[in-house]
DNA sequence: GAGAAACGTCGAATCGATTCGACGGAGGCC
DNA sequence: GGCCTCCGTCGAATCGATTCGACGTTTCTC
């Protein structure tokens, strides 16, 4: 009943052995005789211990094996979007050699409890495109010494970030438009901020998000004056809400839509369907992302296919480095561009001079 | 530059208190008189001190504020299943009011390093549909006297399990293609075991996951000599290939299908308009977990919608209460069945004498 | 055969905080 | 005014493992 469970001193009581040479038989970091670790493990064995108790050996060791990785919403929400779902999965398998495991953490903490960045152990933070609290969570880590790397997002000079080549990426596939004679175009874009209610986005708001504004900012690159319109998120729900405003009016309807993301994409696909319109002969659009949009077929979206799974590798990459002492450096990841059959010649337009794209080679 | 970081002796010391004082200015469990909490915390301001070191308090108080998620597959496989993104968000929000974070693991760990059950410093775990590594996951975390639960998963007498009454939901859905004059059924199921290559199901074989062995129970109740193909995953694209093969010979074609998942029947949607059916009228198709399936509007699957977010939530409650002591019981959920239209009278049917199910009330 | 190198084991210090019983002083009660 | 209570602070023990220099033995070398 009142057993308290072995620890490592029991252990090396029972074999004969004293506590030092016990730990190293489960660590392994010192040779130990053949015989010795048998009548150990034996020991462990007989007492029911299952090896060194992770909190203590994180004290002395001041490793704990974990990464945090801090999100601004709801895990839902994030795990909706095939983006971050990939590059967690790039991110796991580039922890994982570390001995390190992901832990998930909202920055944004409603109940002022839960573990946050404030309170767990943690060897290592990245944190994903937190542009509102991202100030706020890297004083914390900062003042705890924690190692941190920032995807999506900047950081300041000294924190290792990994991120796009956005505004270069979203610029080419604007030009692939005005190459095909669109004029009227609507850039349809990611959230400005958190908390964001879709629609219009005036022009002296400012964009909060990274992400967003840079993209924006390629659109504009080619088409100076075209408007905004901001989803609340990226998914094709909000790309079809938006989709019915943006073609609600025939008179004002554009030629061609510029989605922030594949999602919201299909979803812009979805309501010019609704619409009747044909997709790409009335209206040509480009989504972000480059992800297999489940039932989306038969269209292929002419979009930018970014290495997702890359980031999230880089950023474990990056992470290992810093834990090594080295010091990691950011990179910046470029998206290909890739025609697919959703744009096409603005209605009325005469076929390009030359090439559609400088899309590749 | 060599500076070690200030600990709450340091603190004690800067603030002419003693180390148990400053502890319980950060750890509020003892009243302190308002001005000793002044210095404490200005002289920790002036330290740079951010809070008791966690891998230190987890020692003393033998808890560090996490929960364990062990998985079995790849994280970006199993964020693919909305069921599990879902059960995932409710679980979070369950567990932080206990202040703590979610760890993801895998239990199959490829490298035989990385943070694991064994050396990861958890509170509690959840273990999910884990069938195959069940045992082995179980018995490390018994050993180690660290409370579990398990989600969909038999995991023996005194472990408090989460799951649904996945016969009796599945039969229903059987019993109601049965009263729409069905008899050529085919069940397309989850994978059989890890590792499994899409096929037929031979009757000898064993059925090692225990939520594929269940539907195929319920659907065998109604239709006992109901075929049993098996996809690899749950994912539109698997029941695609899978639609595609059901539905290859005109001669065998069943008039329905029983899919183990919504993203499977979605997929089986999709290979019949391939084929040139039409859904509902030559085939009907049912589902199972009652999620929203992007893109397969404008069908709306007759299907078997489960509480996802709420298993999250119970796995959860279950974590806190056996945290504090006291013993979880095990919780059956159940699904409630929803008639969509994928679902008709069998070609050539009469219409059935009485309603069509026994689908409520 | 003497000295050196190699190898395995041991001791003792240390990681940083928490906890609880003890203790001292201020205020209340009779 | 003396005694009792209450409240806030302090000491010292403790959580469980790791680490590294020291210390025999044994084996190798010249």
């Amino acid at each position: 009943m009142g057993a308290r469970r072995a620890t490592i001193s029991d252990v090396a009581r029972e074999a004969g052995v004293s506590p030092s040479t016990a730990s190293v038989v489960f660590s392994g970091k010192t040779p130990v005789s053949t015989q010795t670790r048998a009548r150990v493990l034996a020991a462990a064995e007989r007492l029911g211990y299952s090896g060194p108790d992770p909190r203590a050996a994180s004290l002395r060791t001041g490793r704990s094996g974990i990464v945090g990785v801090v999100f601004e919403e709801h895990l839902g929400d994030t795990f909706l979007d095939p983006v971050k779902t990939v590059m967690m999965d790039g991110l796991a398998d580039a922890v994982a050699p570390l001995g390190a495991g992901l832990l998930l953490l909202r920055d944004h903490d409603p109940a002022g409890v839960g573990a946050s960045l404030t309170t767990a152990p943690l060897d290592a933070a990245v944190l994903i495109g937190c542009s509102g609290m991202l100030r706020e969570s890297l004083s914390v880590v900062h003042t705890r010494g924690i190692p941190v790397v920032v995807i999506e997002g900047d950081a300041g000079a000294d924190v290792p970030r990994i991120d796009l080549d956005n505004r270069e990426a979203q610029r080419q596939a604007a030009s692939h438009l005005r190459s095909l004679g669109h004029e009227r175009v609507v850039v349809l874009s990611l959230p400005i901020r958190t908390d964001w209610v879709p629609g219009w986005v005036p022009e002296t708001a400012g964009i909060e998000i990274d992400v967003t504004r840079e993209r924006r900012d390629g659109a504009r690159d080619v088409f100076p004056a075209a408007p905004v319109y901001a989803a609340a998120a990226s998914s094709i729900d909000e790309g079809l809400a938006a989709g019915r405003a943006l073609l609600a009016d025939p008179a004002t309807r554009p030629t061609a839509v510029i989605a922030q993301s594949d999602l919201l994409a299909a979803g812009v696909i979805r309501a010019a369907e609704e619409a009747g319109l044909d997709v790409p002969r009335d209206l040509s659009v480009t989504g972000f992302d480059g992800i297999e949009v489940d039932g989306l077929a038969p269209y292929e979206l002419t979009t930018l296919v970014q290495p997702a799974a890359e980031k999230g590798r880089a950023a474990g990459a990056a992470v290992a480095a810093m834990l090594d002492g080295r010091d990691a450096a950011s990179i910046r990841f470029t998206c290909a561009f890739r025609e697919g059959n959703t744009s096409a010649l603005a209605p009325g337009a005469a076929p390009p001079a030359s090439g559609p794209v400088d899309s590749g080679g």
